[in-house]
DNA sequence: TTACTACTTTATAATGATTCTAAAAAGGTG
DNA sequence: CACCTTTTTAGAATCATTATAAAGTAGTAA
């Protein structure tokens, strides 16, 4: 399996859960955005039995933390996450409650002029609103 | 009071709570970030007394539909709101957690060149994260 | 293979922010 | 005041997320 490889040298065991996950995430044409419940119908879908709820939040926290999610922000009772971990911004459809990538080229460069002393700039998200 | 007017224009009754919470959010110097928490405790020890915390959700929420404050989208299990309804937008210093302003002119314009059919632009907000 | 240890999974309970409920209180109007 | 509508409130309910702790599994070295 092509996962087993990633998870090591993350430090993570490549256990049958995490490579199934892995199996949704990434084996896909195209990114996308998901929360928790998604990602839960998601492995119901694609595999015949259950994970246990704990170990989805375990391991999409995991991967987040080796930088194979992202995490988006937005206002919503719900944690989204991006598998898209490029640099991009998002447009947020209102109406749809739907995340659509803009990326890179999608905007033009973005000048922060302001400076925090003893902080350094770690990312910069741009979240577009849409409604109709 | 001055508040009086503002919230009969909105349609919402100047009820005594809804004067106290907009004294507690508008009689500053200077603009805030407050989560719900924040603001109760804001309140707490500015008067005397509690107002339910039914009542400051249901005011915030009220405020937020009428324009007078807003919702800033960051990933947290609370959710945070801002005094100053101006277009602007942020850092967001991921050790102390907190809201930094970052008005207009800290920020060079941004264009979005992408487009979705029947969709217009609602809100373009940049979160700048920062780290030590 | 076996034994050992650390890591992982899991069912379940706990937490905590937010929302709901429905009855009491207060505002607006004449 | 009398009437009606809106608002407040305490408390319950909801629901995403996190914690717990016991059972299972992976890695490793004898
Ligand atoms: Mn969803
Ligand atoms: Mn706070
Ligand atoms: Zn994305
Ligand atoms: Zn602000």
């Amino acid at each position: 399996m092509k996962y087993i490889e990633k998870l090591r040298k993350s430090g993570l065991r490549p256990t049958k859960q995490r490579l199934q996950i892995c199996e949704v995430l990434f084996d896909t044409e195209r990114t996308f955005h998901f929360t928790i419940n998604d990602l839960v119908k998601k492995i119901n879908e694609k595999l015949n039995h259950k994970i246990s709820l704990a170990t989805v939040y375990n391991t999409v926290h995991a991967f987040e933390k080796k930088g194979y999610l992202k995490q988006i922000p937005i206002n919503s009772n719900q944690t989204y996450f991006d598998t898209n971990i490029s640099d991009h911004h998002h447009f947020y459809d209102l109406k749809e409650e739907k995340l659509i990538d803009l990326e890179n080229s999608d905007v033009g460069p973005i000048n922060i002029f302001k400076k925090i002393d003893g902080k350094k700039i770690k990312s910069v998200e741009v979240l577009v609103k849409l409604e109709d």
